[in-house]
RNA sequence: GCUCUUAUAGCUCAGUCGGUAGAGCGUUACCUUGGUAAGGUAGAGGUCACGGGUUCGAUUCCCGUUAAGAGCUCCA
């Protein structure tokens, strides 16, 4: 017998060998009715596992997210049943759940149509209707790397696999599909469901490799589930800023002016002066002083502080390197500016910290796909600080910058509408970001310390830091469903040195802020 | 930059199976009203994004350009 304890702390005995959905079946027929899956311990298992040993048994429903998940992953694989019946010569990828539905990567010759994503979803109908048991098993990487021969890229998913993984399979009916898992036990349960959208999606994320077919889609457990969903998506594009300033005249775009242009109409432009007055007033109550700085420079400037050679690219330029001895570039961020302010005069220790800020219009030569609305601009204007601190005063500003920034989204009243991301850097990413795995260290677990003490809730990402250090993102969704960065603070350990920034300290020596 | 989609009045959209166009909102004038984003009447407003091709004829079909949308990649 095996002591299970459930989520309210009582105990249940069951049969060793007692499958999982047995073991919810006697706590509630309604309750396995509506399981997603099982957390024994702290592993996610399917419904169809056995219990072998006594622990915490949780139930984990569809009404919650991390069910809702298992639920869609279960759907991902039935739409890719459904493509690979009706294509047979597809190359089946990946396909998992998201946080707003789930999508299936297909390297596939033809491009999906809406009347295909209409044949694909009879196809799926059928095979929910088919009821189609959902079994697991493992294979030895030698026999799975033969179940998968004729896909290279699941050839390559299972390669990359450490040695001593569980290399696990799931079928239904006549598809069988590589997966870790958990999944629903039969293909009955997905009642309702919608293709979304169909896009194109580089092969492991990498503009470098093929780019395959993505079908976005939804499903739900009831059909009224979907029409919710459906009405509740209609509602919010209704609200997408992008519409709304037009439709309420803030902004307009004209095609002769170009892409990621737009024009402030009198009533945007009477918004932005507001805020820019508002936000200009709190900071210098807060002790900032602003500057105003050349939206230009020449590319003197940009070489010390490196952008020329990292972000040339992303630049607009003015003049020709060939030809002219002096060339400008139109600026894409205000740090440099404002450190020659800083470097105009000597400092003292007694002089830090020193708060600069400034409503800074910046200039960034973005890629065509990238423009977007009011979000992502050619020129757009961001109110911009930068704090040049000795080290023992970094955590005091630091939670003063915080503090102006919930000052800011509670005016606005968006505080409860953002999440936190600590952004660090991808030590194996050289070309990315600057070798100093030193400095990083230092700097990522300073800004953890700060964090932690102002008991903010984040989550941590590798690879999302700036080149030169690590950031502290306040994220927000759009109406899509997808996250911008709407704020950012950062810890910037190497422009000082950079640009050759110090200050006297008491014992007068040089000391880099 | 890549995949897909779109471009008709100021805005949101219909429409023309190829014979040069319509609605709602907005707007203008007048009337009315303690109907306050929602009254009535009349009107203005469109080379159907731009360039080329096919055709007797293109806003409609095809190609290109530009712009807009979703996704991917990127985001100093």
């Amino acid at each position: 017998m095996c002591k299970l304890e459930l989520k309210d702390g009582s105990i249940i005995e069951v049969e060793k060998g007692t499958k999982n959905i047995d073991v919810v079946k006697k706590i509630s027929e309604g309750l396995a009715r509506n399981t997603a899956c099982i957390q024994f311990n702290d592993e996610i298992q399917d419904v169809q596992k056995e219990v072998n040993a006594d622990g915490k048994f949780t139930v984990i429903t569809l009404d919650e997210p991390a069910g809702l998940k298992v639920f869609w992953h279960t759907s991902s694989h039935i739409l890719a049943q459904a493509v690979t019946r009706l294509f047979p010569d597809v190359l089946l990828t990946i396909g998992p759940a998201t946080d707003n539905g789930f999508y299936y990567d297909f390297d596939i010759k033809q491009n999906f149509t809406e009347e295909d994503f209409i044949k694909i979803e009879e196809e799926m109908k059928k095979i929910v209707k088919e009821e189609l048991a959902i079994t697991y098993f493992e294979l030895p990487r030698e026999e799975a790397l033969k179940q998968v021969k004729d896909n290279p890229y699941k050839v390559e998913l299972i390669n990359e696999l450490p040695k001593d993984a569980v290399i696990s399979f799931y079928k239904q009916g006549d598809f069988v599909d590589l997966c870790a898992g958990p999944h629903l036990n039969n293909t009955k349960h997905i009642k309702a469901f919608k293709i979304m959208s169909s896009t194109g999606a580089y092969w492991r994320g990498s503009e470098k490799n093929k780019m395959l077919n993505r079908l976005y889609a939804i499903s739900f457990p009831k059909a009224n589930m979907l029409e919710e969903y459906i009405t509740k998506r209609e509602e919010a594009l209704k609200r997408d800023h992008n519409r709304l300033g037009r439709e309420l005249e803030i902004f307009t775009t004209a095609e002769q002016i170009g892409q990621g242009l737009p024009l402030l109409m009198p009533n945007g432009a009477r918004i932005v002066q507001l805020l820019e007055r508002f936000v200009e007033d709190e900071e210098q109550r807060r002790g900032y002083v602003l500057t105003k700085t050349p939206f230009m420079a020449k590319k003197d400037l940009y070489e010390l502080s490196g952008h020329w050679q990292h972000y040339k690219d992303g630049m607009f330029i003015l003049g020709d390197e060939q030809k002219e001895d002096e060339v400008f570039a139109l600026r894409p961020m205000t740090c440099p500016f404002q450190f020659m302010i800083y470097k105009a005069s000597q400092k003292s220790y007694k002089d830090l910290p020193i708060r600069y800020n400034e409503t800074s219009t910046l200039f960034r030569n973005e890629s065509s796909g990238e423009m977007h609305g009011l979000t992502r601009l050619r020129q757009f204007t961001l109110s911009e600080g930068h704090l040049v601190v000795r080290k023992d005063q970094l955590e005091e500003e630091f939670r003063g910058v915080v503090d102006l920034i919930y000052f800011m989204m509670k005016t606005l009243g968006i505080e409860k509408d953002v999440t936190y991301r600590f952004s660090k850097w991808d030590p194996n990413n050289k070309e990315k970001y600057l070798d100093m795995p030193e400095a990083w260290e230092s700097a990522e677990n300073e800004m953890r310390k700060i964090l932690d003490a102002l008991k903010i809730n984040y989550i941590e990402a590798v690879g999302e830091a700036a080149f030169y250090g690590p950031k502290l993102d306040i994220q927000f969704k759009n109406v899509h469903g997808k996250e911008d960065t709407i704020i950012t603070v950062q810890i910037d350990f190497a422009l000082a040195e950079k640009f050759d920034m110090y200050y006297m300290d008491s014992d007068g020596s040089k000391k880099r802020p």
